[in-house]
DNA sequence: GTCATCATGTAAGCCGTTACATGATTGC
DNA sequence: GCAATCATGTAACGGCTTACATGATGAC
């Protein structure tokens, strides 16, 4: 699920760890709050599997200086070097590695998006922030593979007229749990008819549409 | 999470593993599919921190019976020997130890119960199906700390508008994840007023009338 | 000169999962 | 006899967190 959104952001540009968090707080609102202890390995590991690679920061420009003349000053000649490491992208601050996304990486991207992780609302979530890189019929089959599932759980919700152990305050919990699960299915929904209205400008014999009215169990 | 689950359902009766997951899905919506490599290792621990005891399950009447009377028949007499120990309580079937929380337990369950462990959706939902055991004051503690967080969540969201870097898809995630955020305060909104409402009819001196209305929420 | 921010990383632990191993009971 | 259900457990791994270690830069 990292791995996902640090690629996906990756698509739109280099960056190092560091702002690859800012940038998950800032963009991706599921997700805020990894913390350096997941984003750091998960950057490694990427890199190790050769889904990015890490490239110099800044414009990189390391090349062509002219060595440093001796002074007779080592401490001098130390602050040379180390305004320089610093003044030119080579290495800006402390290190700062910036990756940038391979053709591998890439894949590896679209695979995650489309292909069979974990399906939880956090997962989807994430894949749907990402669904411009998708085709729209692929877009469609995310929204109703995600639509099924949500129906499916639905399903086997505990009543909250159940049981008879369940109290008012245990009855409210599984009662709101479901609303929930209502309202988001109601918001797929809707992203499945706004998805099919841009896609009906080229219509399709109109076909497949397979399903349902709206909400299939109207509360208790 | 899991020891609270345990605990508030063993309150209201001795379990063995097996019914104790039955009971997750049926009662604990939000717990569901809790799988037996959790339950189990969490009894075992459960009961060596001395907050349950294992139990026969059934009567336990394995006093009083005639011995076996030799009748030449070894398998004779292994078979009786084994209905015996199937017929009544003291193991039925496969082992099945049943667990009876201890009172050092119920001190646990209502630390967890109130006291400051995880704060996600999962462990309030759990702690709010239970609240029957907290005291009025306790619950609305509860609720109260709950609606705090959740703003304080919603003021740090990332605002749909805030980055030109997103897109539609994006966006749209954001925007679902806010409306959720803000339905879940309408509701505890609405538990508060109940709990409020149930508080103000007995005055409050006449104090620990711990029990609850029955439905704390008309659905919507 | 010290504090906030930028920046990278490691180690330990939590809380769960899946997969595996075992075995009895009931019903067809 | 075979499958489904009941029942208990172990082992390995997953994915994330917290806490720790380190260090540079800029601002006050």
């Amino acid at each position: 699920m990292l791995d996902l959104a640090i690629l996906g952001l990756l698509e739109q540009g280099d960056l190092h760890g560091y702002e690859l968090r800012k940038r998950l707080r800032q963009q991706v609102g599921l997700i805020a709050n990894v913390s350096f202890g997941s984003i750091y390995p998960a950057l490694a590991r990427l890199e190790a599997a050769g889904a990015v690679e890490s490239v110099e920061s800044g414009q990189a420009a390391t090349t062509n200086l002219p060595p440093v003349p001796p002074t007779g000053s080592l401490s001098g000649e130390r602050a040379v070097l180390r305004s320089r490491r610093y003044a030119l992208g080579s290495r800006g601050r402390r290190s700062r590695k910036a990756y940038r996304i391979t053709s591998l990486g890439h894949q590896l991207f679209l695979e995650l998006l489309s292909g069979n992780g974990r399906d939880d609302a956090r997962s989807f979530g994430l894949r749907w922030a990402f669904a411009r890189h998708l085709t729209p019929a692929a877009r469609l089959a995310l929204l109703e593979r995600r639509r099924a599932q949500l129906l499916q759980r639905l399903s086997e919700m505990p009543l909250p007229g159940g049981d008879e152990r369940m109290d008012g305050y245990a009855r409210s919990v599984l009662e709101h749990a479901a609303a929930g699960v209502e309202s988001d299915i109601r918001w797929l929904d809707r992203l499945i008819e706004a998805e099919r209205g841009t896609h009906r400008a080229s219509p399709r014999h109109r076909v497949t549409r397979r399903q349902a009215p709206s909400t299939a169990r109207s509360s208790s």
